[in-house]
RNA sequence: GCGAUCGUAGCUCAGUCGGUUAGAGCGCUGGUUUGUGGUACCAGAGGUCGUGGGUUCGGAUCCCAUCGGUCGCCCCA
């Protein structure tokens, strides 16, 4: 008979076991904890959008041109004949929802979510096909308080998490008119210099020639160090509102670096655009980034109406976040024979309902349970045997220092165990030993 | 799409100028201790050396191909 072959997990995913020495998942929940309560202390409501769309959703919203759409897409034809794609990013089915679900109605609208975002990709450390992000978005608001409040979110987010080491990095695309103006001149200047270019950056120049100005080629670093900046190019507008932007940031108490050579690729970005950037994550470094895309809702068919957003890559945050405290139990319930174990049933059940948290193996003797209870880092064992049972007894064990004591079981709410009272009181409150008993 | 690098036990890895039965630590199972863990000691199970082909008397080791992991380039919404 052939052997069965295992199916492999698909390029690119990866599985998350809690309560292993490394710890990931627990690491990756407590980013999204974080980010959770972070986000209401700012007024940001939960939104759920689905995880798959219209590619047209995507597709719009990214410019058909691109590679992104072409190649970097999870898209299928459902049975229906409809194409489909996994969502890459939040913010285009957030949009949609907002034009499509009639959101405008609460606009200004502050929203935050998180979840996995599917990109047909080489992985590397920090780059998966499946991944997770959290995500912040306010739509319909064209004031620079909202860019304002987004980063100190950003920023509160990443401190409460206590990741260090990294800065944010700022920069402004100015409105169309700047922007336009500065692209131009751009062109023009690389133009000049071409001959000095890489051949990826000659390619740029036709493609994305804004992408030329954070080239890792040390051979395109002079001409890009000495591109003009966007300053010249921006508008009495546009600089008022950068203005207000980086002196909101000063007012929160919020550092942040300019970076002229932050660019985004994308025609609809306007304004604001960071990265909070670390150098901890190999090639990549950025940590939380968005900016402003007013351009974007018209480009799915909506209003003209302004947003801003960003979003965070969790396994990210979560490489760089400590090592959370590994979860542990507070007793373990070790009953010897099946008498003894209708009694540790009831016992265990009562503990739980009383909020401590207890385990009971499925099997094995005393000394598998014991080894058990110590692996799982369990602070207490309750021991019910035939000489406890016999009595209306149980036996309360101290792993932390191996001191013992019998109690009646009726008793085992205010156990008193030497020198240790306040500890088992704090432990046992609430347990109702007459439920026990009654089982 | 391109490049580099690595695939040996459940995990982390040693072993390669080609040479008998492929090793260690951790973990697992059992024992020293038929009702007492965390330390210690003893024993045991577990491996088509990623896969396929080639060179050779002989391949975990050398060559080719292939698959997979990792890291980087490209791209980065």
């Amino acid at each position: 008979m052939a052997k069965i072959e295992t199916p492999r997990p698909v390029r690119g995913t990866q599985d998350m076991l809690g309560g292993t020495p490394e710890a990931f998942q627990e690491r990756f929940a407590h980013v999204i904890a974080t980010f959770d309560r972070v986000r209401r202390l700012y007024g940001f409501n939960r939104v759920e959008v689905p995880v798959f769309e219209a590619t047209a959703v995507f597709a719009r919203s990214l410019g058909e041109s691109t590679d992104v759409v072409s190649k970097e897409m999870y898209t299928f034809e459902d049975r229906g004949g409809d194409s489909i794609t996994l969502r890459p990013e939040f913010t285009a089915g957030i949009c949609r929802a907002y034009i499509t679900e009639g959101w405008q109605q609460y606009a200004p609208l502050k929203v935050a979510t998180h979840g996995p975002l599917f990109r047909y990709e080489r992985p590397q450390k920090g780059r998966f096909r499946q991944f997770h992000q959290l995500d912040a978005e306010i739509i319909g608001a064209g004031e620079p308080g909202a860019d304002v409040e987004l980063l100190v979110l950003g920023d509160q987010l990443l401190r409460e998490l206590g990741i260090e080491g990294v800065t944010l990095t700022l920069n402004t695309l100015g409105d169309a008119q700047s922007r336009d103006a500065w692209r131009a001149a751009l062109i023009a200047h690389f133009e000049a210099h071409r001959d000095q270019l890489s051949e990826e950056s000659i390619d740029r120049l036709a493609r994305n020639p804004l992408r030329i100005l954070d080239s890792k080629d040390p051979r395109d670093r002079p001409v890009a160090d000495s591109a003009p900046g966007i300053d010249a190019y921006l508008t009495d507008e546009a600089r008022a509102f950068f203005e207000k932007v980086t002196a909101g940031l000063d007012a929160a108490g919020v550092a942040w670096e300019r970076n002229a050579r932050l660019v985004r690729g994308l025609d609809y970005y306007r304004h604001t655009a960071f990265e909070f950037v670390t150098d901890r994550l190999g090639a990549q470094g950025t940590v939380l980034g968005g900016g402003r895309y007013d351009g974007l809702i018209e480009n799915l068919g909506g209003p003209a109406t302004p947003a801003v957003g960003w979003a965070a890559g969790i396994e990210r945050l979560a490489m760089l976040v400590d090592m959370p405290e590994r979860a542990s139990i507070d007793v373990a319930v070790i009953p010897m024979g099946e008498a003894a174990e209708a009694v540790a049933i009831g016992i265990i059940a009562d503990l739980r309902r009383a909020g401590i948290v207890a385990d009971m193996g499925y099997r094995g003797n005393m000394k598998k349970r014991m080894q058990r209870a110590n692996a799982q880092g369990s602070r207490m064992a309750i021991i019910i045997g035939d000489d406890e049972l016999a009595q209306g007894e149980v036996t309360v064990r101290d792993l932390t220092d191996g001191t013992q004591q019998r109690c009646k079981i009726e008793a085992l709410g205010d156990f008193p165990l030497a020198g240790k009272a306040s500890f088992v009181e704090s432990l046992l409150r609430g347990f109702d030993p007459s439920k026990a008993i009654a089982n």
